[in-house]
RNA sequence: GUCCCCGUAGCUCAGUUGGAUAGAGCGUCGGAUUCCUAAUCCGAAGGCCACAGGUUCGAAUCCUGUCGGGGACACCA
């Protein structure tokens, strides 16, 4: 099968893309003068908007770049490269500056008919094709099936889903999955507490939960659905008879609860893989087999634990390891206990291997505490992957704690208690839309406060109503206007003035932003990007506070009034596609 | 002891992957509302980008080291 034809009458070549090409045909030009030589790599050539406004409308840095290989200064480089640049008839001016940049103005009629594509768009600006045929799994939340979600889930379940919508935006083929742990000792753990919960729905006085159990009130419905189903067969029966029984209940029953958690998120996996499952196919077995015939994978004494503290129990045993060390690791790592059966790591290689399957690049979203095991799985998960034909690509994205406060202080977590705060509470107490948005404000790698009473009480200063309320404005101008007989109308955008270009600039970043942020993988980008169009959007509105004729609705100016109306109808579609991609709700009013 | 993340205004944080004079919000001070939503806007003050070297046309950004904060170092998950 043939590579498949781009359909160019479609596809959407933005501002930005069409001037990084026209600059780099003149460069291209300047080479077949020989002012550059033969064969000169563009690659780190950037066209980007100056940091400062008044720079101009574009600003490259291609003298500076390529001076040396064209063995002369910048600025005498940029004499030549702004020579070809003003030959175009869209672009008014060429200025070089500084150390060598060239500044470019556009006439403001390519500014206007960036307005009209994202009108021409709609929901579609903004997205992009750079992904296209990639298909991307990202996996996050995967959080154990022992009980409802608490927040510090929360922050890895946010940005995992923002940047799966990211990567769709940017034209990826992309899976959303959850792994569940369901094999693991904690899930025996889980099955006692359900089986302490049954016997105390059929009407036993269980007391006092016992330590090394989940105490938590959430397995009271458990037990009595048990209870209603199974009678008291199991009642005083031996943990072999039923241990398999509850633990497959109390699984289902817990990702019943964590699938709710996430809906009230917004949050919705395309694909939830067991462990249990993988165990039963005897992919480790296999992902073991092809390790020790490369010699990857031995039977050795593990070290003793580094730590401050050594623990008291420890003795030498010899387990199959995996050698991590190879790849940077302090220590070889086992693959299975001495039990014989496998450790979360040895089971985990085989996890990243099946859904390697069926993508082209793995992304993990896990929360920071987990940090020391990334450079083994990304061992072996480049291990196995290059082994099984090309290497996958496989990105591990780790997301720091979230310190909850109340009123800055510290908020008491503890699981032994049950007085953990859940995601339910919060979204319950502040909303979905400010959870998000709060999520998304840092980088993800950096530590951040949650403070409860500030988020609530201030809420009035959260970023998140700040862009909400810009769109709400828009919305409710564009229906006070209709109530006029007016509407939004192309015909007479040239009259449109430099305060409303300086909005349609910040507007037209909105398709590199997102480029950008996909290639990076940072959703938070797009947050942030949101906040400055917001901003750029209630100055706008407030000049009409002191000039009357600044104002959107002009009753004695159609003409004026529909080509306002048309740049506020585009600015809202370009908050409503990156609050989208956020996954937070664009009010229609406040 | 080893590994990972962070250190930018009083506080909370951005900083377009190496670009031009360092950017917001909160807080402080001073202003704007007979007006399409003031949940908004405008202005002022506030900086040794933790510190020291290095890389180059150019460093908050990259490299090395030091200091400080957080996290992880069991066959748990």
């Amino acid at each position: 099968m043939g590579v498949r034809k781009e359909n160019t009458m479609t596809k959407q070549t933005t501002l930005y893309a069409a001037y990084a090409t026209k600059t780099h045909a003149a460069l291209e030009a300047l080479e077949a003068d020989g002012v550059l030589p033969a064969g000169t790599s563009f690659a780190n050539v950037t066209l980007e908007p100056p940091r400062d406004a008044s720079h101009g409308d574009l600003a490259t840095n291609a003298a500076m770049v390529l001076a040396k290989q064209a063995k002369t200064n910048p600025r005498a480089l940029a004499e030549q490269i702004t020579a070809k640049l003003e030959a175009d008839p869209s672009i008014t001016s060429a200025e070089i500056a500084g150390p060598g940049f060239i500044n470019l103005r556009l006439d403001p009629s390519a500014w206007l008919a960036e307005l009209s594509a994202i009108a021409a768009s709609g929901a579609d600006y903004g997205r992009s094709d750079t992904g296209k045929g990639t298909r991307v799994n990202v996996e996050y939340v995967s959080a154990n099936p022992t009980g409802p979600m608490h927040m510090g889930h929360c922050r890895g379940a946010v940005v995992g889903d923002a940047l799966a919508s990211l990567l769709e935006f940017g034209g990826h083929e992309v899976t959303r999955e959850y792994y569940i742990n369901d094999a693991g000792g904690q899930v025996d753990v889980l099955a006692r507490s359900a089986h302490l919960r049954y016997r105390e729905a059929l009407g036993e006085d269980i007391g006092e939960i016992p330590e090394g159990l989940y105490p938590g009130d959430y397995l009271k419905p458990l037990g009595e659905h048990l209870a209603s189903e199974l009678g008291d067969r199991f009642k005083s029966a031996s943990e072999e008879e039923w241990l398999a029984i509850f633990r497959a209940e109390a699984v289902t029953a817990m990702m019943e609860l964590i699938k709710a958690d996430l809906a009230l998120l917004g949050i919705h996996h395309d694909v939830f893989s067991s462990e249990a499952a993988l165990h039963a196919a005897g992919k480790p077995d296999e992902a073991e087999a092809w390790l020790r015939e490369h010699d990857l994978v031995y039977d050795g004494v593990l070290e003793a634990p580094k730590g401050k503290a050594p623990p008291e129990d420890w003795e030498p045993v010899e387990l199959p390891l995996f050698r991590s060390t190879k790849y940077g690791d302090d220590q070889d790592r086992p693959i299975k206990k001495s039990n014989g059966s496998w450790t979360y790591f040895g089971a985990d290689l085989a996890y990243h291997m099946q859904k390697a399957e069926n993508a082209d690049a793995l992304i993990d979203i896990w929360g920071a505490d987990h940090a020391g095991t990334v450079k083994r799985i990304k061992a072996a998960v480049a291990a196995l992957s290059a082994g099984q034909g090309q290497p996958i690509p496989f990105d591990v994205k780790l997301v720091q704690m979230v310190q909850l406060l109340r009123g800055g202080e510290p908020v008491k977590m503890s699981k032994r208690s049950g007085t953990f705060v859940t995601l339910a509470d919060v979204v319950g107490e502040v909303g979905k839309d400010v959870v998000r948005f709060t999520m998304l404000t840092r980088k993800p790698e950096a530590q951040m406060e949650f403070d409860f009473a500030k988020v609530v009480e201030a809420s009035k200063d959260n970023p998140v109503f700040y862009v909400q309320y810009a769109h709400a404005r828009i919305r409710s101008t564009l229906r006070k206007a209709a109530d006029a007989g007016l509407g939004p109308s192309d015909e007479n955008l040239a009259q449109l003035g430099e305060e409303e270009l300086a909005l349609i600039k910040r507007a037209a970043q909105f398709p590199r932003e997102v480029e950008a942020a996909a290639k990076a993988r940072e959703p938070h980008r797009i947050a942030f990007y949101l906040y400055d169009l917001a901003s750029e959007l209630h100055a706008f509105w407030n000049l009409g506070n002191d000039s009357p004729q600044k104002r959107f609705i002009l009753e004695q100016d159609a003409g004026l009034t529909g080509a306002r109306l048309f740049l506020a109808d585009a600015i809202g579609q370009v908050i409503r596609n990156g609050l989208g991609v956020l996954g937070v709700e664009a009010v229609e009013s406040m």
